[in-house]
DNA sequence: TCTGGGGTCCTAGGACCC
DNA sequence: TCTGGGGTCCTAGGACCC
């Protein structure tokens, strides 16, 4: 057996452990730049917000409600992120981590009441930090995503463990809602008279298989069932590593925007450091505003092969910079550039150069050191003259809450 | 004025190998 | 009538996830 374990609006839910007051009180949280909805609470969800939806087309209906509105802020999503699933641990051996938010536990020979068992998760990552979450219970991974679904709708948990409870299920779950189902199948789907996971689980294989390749087939087998995914417990190394962003304004200056491209690039270099990979690859883009119909909109980028794969800051950013020169157009208005890392390997299994000099074995050190004094003193402490200091390209967070649980400053203050 | 930022997997087809 | 029979690697595109 399975579990699904889900927080409640996430987000919003994080926000509110340290802000009880917006308990009951509709919540937004906002995506970086201050762009679209990504977070709702309950209330906001009935006033009418729908996901990804941008805020400023919704301003009257935020004053209207008097609707709380935070910009995203990861520090505190993700550390609240890691205590849930340390808490989690305890209920299984093995835990994965499917997102921020989300974690499948396998339950099997763990425990003989699985309603109780549900409960007990959801009643002690509630005390612990605070946080609502869903548990959905049931023989695949599939199936406790609807599990999952059917638990934030009624009390919170909810256990797939009989047939009637599957049939009911499957008939109370519309095909866009089945985990792996996207709009385009959706589409095809209803094409052929199919409207709940109940009509799909009992489609023909083969053409279940021709349509929708062994993924969909995959899909099919677990909603009658059949499991076909494990729990995958250890993170497997990512194959791309990206940094991307809108700049907070629009922007032509080419050394604004090489300040902004040099530190995604740092930001991807680390990422590649902290899975212990080096990178063959650096893509860059950079484009316009792709919703002003006034503007003609472009759009451009270019792959960047190092001479040999790195983790290194500098390396990357010569790269990426590289690359920029090359696509960079004077006197548009760009409006987002981003980093792409990619043909990433272990750093063990780096091919020696013949020709290499002890050049490698300086930059290493050089970023040993750098590393540890910005793990000391804050990110970017030390860094390359190429980031520079503008703040012109950062990002607006014009309603990011403190860093409660990782800053020493922003730790909130209990009057007892 | 204002529209996010990450990722994965699968398939088909072409180039190339012996 | 019959035209060898395997492979691999790469890329683009399409689907999906949060």
């Amino acid at each position: 057996m399975f579990a699904l374990v889900d927080g409640n609006n996430f987000y919003v839910s994080c926000e509110r452990v340290f802000n009880p007051l917006l308990e009951g009180h509709p919540v937004i949280v906002l995506s970086n730049n201050d762009g679209c909805v990504i977070s709702r609470s309950q209330e906001a969800k009935q006033i009418g917000f729908k996901m990804a939806e941008p805020a400023f087309k919704r301003k009257e209906l935020i004053e209207k409600h008097g609707v709380a509105v935070f910009s995203s802020n990861y520090t505190l999503y993700g550390d609240m992120s890691n205590r849930m699933m340390r808490t989690l641990e305890q209920f299984s051996p093995e835990v994965e981590v499917y997102s921020i938010d989300e974690a499948f536990l396998n339950l099997q020979g763990i425990c003989t009441n699985l309603l109780d068992y549900g409960h007990n998760i959801r009643a002690t990552i509630l005390k612990n930090l605070g946080l609502p979450v869903g548990v959905g219970i049931a023989k695949t991974k599939t199936l406790a995503k609807i599990a999952n679904k059917m638990a934030k709708k009624y009390s919170g948990v909810f256990v797939i463990d009989s047939e009637r409870r599957l049939d009911w299920a499957l008939r109370n779950t519309p095909i866009e809602d089945v985990w792996g189902i996207g709009r385009q199948y959706t589409k095809l789907l209803a094409k052929n008279g199919v409207k709940t996971a109940f009509d799909f689980s009992l489609l023909d294989s083969n053409w279940v298989k021709q349509h929708m390749s062994v993924v969909g087939l995959r899909t099919r087998e677990e909603l009658r069932g059949v499991s076909c995914m494990s729990i995958e417990t250890v993170a497997k190394a990512k194959r791309n590593i990206a940094t991307t962003r809108a700049f907070g304004k629009k922007l032509s200056n080419f050394t604004l925007i090489s300040e902004a491209v040099s530190n995604y690039a740092v930001r991807c270099a680390e990422k590649l450091r902290k899975q212990n990979s080096i990178a063959r690859f650096v893509t860059i883009f950079i484009h316009t505003d792709p919703f002003n119909p006034s503007e003609q909109y472009i759009y451009k980028s270019i792959t960047v092969t190092m001479p040999e794969p790195s983790s290194s800051n500098t390396e990357i950013v010569k790269a990426a910079l590289a690359g920029l020169e090359k696509i960079f157009i004077p006197n548009l208005r760009y409006k987002k550039a981003g980093v792409i890392v990619s043909d990433i390997t272990t750093e063990q299994f780096v091919q020696g150069n013949l020709f290499e000099s002890a050049n490698r074995e300086k930059i290493k050190q050089i970023t040993a050191v750098t590393d540890k004094l910005n793990g000391i003193f804050g990110r970017d402490m030390v860094r390359l003259a190429a980031q520079g200091f503008s703040n012109d390209w950062k990002l607006k967070q014009e309603k990011l809450s403190p860093c409660y649980t990782t800053r020493w400053e922003e730790l909130p203050k209990v009057k007892a």
